[in-house]
DNA sequence: TGTGATGTTGACTATTTGGTCAAGTTGTAT
DNA sequence: ATACAACTTGACCAAATAGTCAACATCACA
């Protein structure tokens, strides 16, 4: 039951802290959402920071690992596979966008270790974007290039476009931007 | 002396939501800053949300009109002058990073009438970069092309690079970006 | 079955939050 | 000079905030 409660925690710290943001989540909230108990959640987590940044690498790791990572285990396809997942609108949650985005602008001038958590998160992302691309002109799916370079532009046109859609309310934004993205790759 | 006042809560508002995002700008802080007491603010301003909403809205297209439509105004050379300003990394806060892009994260899906007034500063940015690239079209700087996708585009890439900067602490993220944008610009 | 470790409960506190208000001062026009 | 509007002051308030704690329950195991 020990791994139930604090996974009950992480889950609803993440879900707040997405939605809110980490200083408009409450703690009461929180609590209320994973029907937990103040002074528990004070036996797992010395207080709500602490929680925040566990909730934040936990489910952000796993969420990486999940969408952009298994690409890389494949055999082969890789480039056709990224474009898939991007250009997957139903994976989005357009109204809060991307967690990680969120807590970087709110953050990362604000609090040195989230600022340092973040950074690693962000950093390992672009790692794993990179190795896509690594893996994709290994297998002749994409003619040698600078994929540090190449990663970083695809990130920040893919962060963009979901800031965008926050800002207009037009998904059509992003389906733009991740075509105009595509076809810049396509033509290097 | 009326306009002092008002004018003083206005630009502690900005500062401090600027950097502390519109719930963790503390209405204290902001009096503070100002030099203005409490009762002074509500005399101005109905409540924290409306100052805050002013703030936004004066100072943003303050900023816009001062940095973008000054371009249009001019006889020639729009698209370098846009290049220009793009490059120019002294007019940045890396730090803080971009105003709108921050607050567009933190409240577009909070509050109604933040994302509202949002959405029209946002989609007047889009629109001045978009009449500058349509003013480079009719000098024949750049070739006939859809300057709304452009627009769309190029803010896109700027606001990403400016979160990236963010997310990395790296500067050379958003200057990498900027030089990427402006050849798929040359390019087309 | 008793004992210590692991976990739970919710009332309590100190501080900070945005917001109110009655009394005061200043400016201005007649 | 007077009168009225424009503006300022800071004490006060209720609600919300993160965090504390002593008592209680449950579990594993000797």
């Amino acid at each position: 039951m020990k791994e139930n409660t604090r996974q009950k925690l992480i889950n609803a710290t993440y879900e707040e802290v997405y939605s809110n943001g980490y200083q408009g989540a409450a703690l009461a909230d929180i609590l209320t959402k994973a029907g937990v108990h103040k002074g528990s959640m004070y036996y797992f987590f010395a207080n709500k920071k602490e929680m925040a940044l566990s909730a934040i690498q936990e489910k952000m790791s796993e969420r990486f690992d999940m969408l952009y990572l298994s690409i890389t285990k494949d055999e082969d396809n890789y480039l056709q596979k990224l474009f898939d997942l991007l250009r997957d609108t139903s994976r989005r949650d357009f109204s809060r966008g991307c967690p990680l985005a969120n807590l970087v602008q709110e953050m990362s001038n604000l609090d040195e270790d989230f600022n340092q958590a973040l950074q690693k998160i962000y950093n390992k992302f672009r790692e794993v974007v990179r190795l896509i691309y690594d893996k994709a002109v290994e297998n002749k799916e994409l003619v040698a290039c600078d994929t540090d370079k190449l990663s970083l532009f695809s990130i920040i046109v893919l962060e963009g476009a979901l800031l965008s859609v926050k800002g207009s309310g037009n998904i059509q934004d992003y389906t733009d931007a991740v075509e105009m993205l595509i076809e810049y790759i396509k033509n290097i």
